[in-house]
DNA sequence: TATTGATATGTTTCTCAAGCTATAACGTAG
DNA sequence: CTACGTTATAGCTTGAGAAACATATCAATA
C-alpha cells in the first residue's frame, strides 16, 4: 500500500504534446508487463485498476508510430500482452534519459537536499 | 486558457519524501511572486485559486530549512510577499537542474521523437 | 464441434480528494 | 474610522480514478 518514495527521487515526464507524454507511471507499466506477461497483472503488481493500466498502454500505442505493447486474447492461458521491440526501446530511452539526468544535475540535487528541514534518512 | 504544452517539453519533480517534493508548478510560483510581490497576483497570473497558491507555499515554507517566501498582511497595499535568499537559492538551483538534465537527455528526446506518430511541428 | 478457461475490452456507478468560491482577519493610508 | 487589497481559513463542488460488473475473444482439448 505504501509507494516506496523515500529516498529523493527523479521523476522525469517527457511531454510531446497535449495528451501525447510519457513518465514514471508508463514506465513502470512497461517494466511489469515485460515481465508479467499481462497487462491486468502488471497492473494488480502496481496496485492499478485494470481499466486505468489498459488506458494508459492505448494512449501508448497511439501514440507512437509502432504499438509498445501486443495484447492476446484467447490462447493458452486464456491471453496475454507481450512488449513489441518498439516497447522496449522506448523503455530503455526513457530509462537511459533519467539516468543521464540524474547524474548531470548530481550537484544541485546535493545542494537541495542540505537545505531541507529533515534530510532524508539513508544515503 | 491553452497551455504552452506544444513542442517537447521535460518537466522534472524532485521527489524528497512523502509530500515533500518541487516541480515546474512551484518553482514557476516562486518566480512570479518574486516578479510581482505577491501571492494572490502570482496564482491569478497561473490561472490559479489563490488557496492553491497559499498551500503551495505553505508545503514549501514547511519543507525547507528556512522559509522560501515571507509574506506580510495589512500594510500597504493590503500585504504582500516577496522571496527570500533561501527562496531564490532554492528556485535558482531546481532552474539549474532543470537545464542541466535537458542538455543530458537532448540525444534520447530526440530519438524518442523519431518515433512519435505525428511528429510535433516545429522546431 | 461444443466446452472451457483465462484474459482483453467496454460500461456503469461511486467515492474521495483536489480545487474553487466565499468569508474572516489584518493593518496602513487617506 | 472607513476603505482597500492582501493574507489566511472555512465550506462546498466538481471531476478523475477505482470498484464492480458485463461481454468478447480464442486456443486447446475432450
Amino acid at each position: 500500500m505504501e509507494n516506496e518514495t523515500c529516498r529523493p527521487r527523479i521523476r522525469i515526464r517527457i511531454v510531446f504534446g497535449a495528451e501525447e507524454m510519457i513518465g514514471p507511471g508508463k514506465a513502470e507499466l512497461l517494466e511489469r508487463i515485460d515481465r508479467c506477461g499481462s497487462i491486468a497483472a502488471a497492473g494488480r503488481e502496481m496496485g492499478m485498476s485494470y481499466k486505468r493500466a489498459w488506458q494508459l498502454i492505448g494512449t501508448l500505442n497511439a501514440m507512437f508510430r509502432a504499438p509498445l505493447v501486443d495484447s492476446t486474447r484467447g490462447g493458452p492461458g486464456g491471453g496475454g500482452a507481450v512488449l513489441t521491440e518498439a516497447g522496449r526501446t522506448v523503455l530503455s530511452l526513457y530509462r537511459a534519459f533519467e539516468d543521464e539526468a540524474a547524474e548531470a544535475g548530481a550537484a544541485q540535487l546535493s545542494e537541495l537536499r542540505m537545505l531541507l528541514r529533515d534530510i532524508p534518512h539513508g544515503k
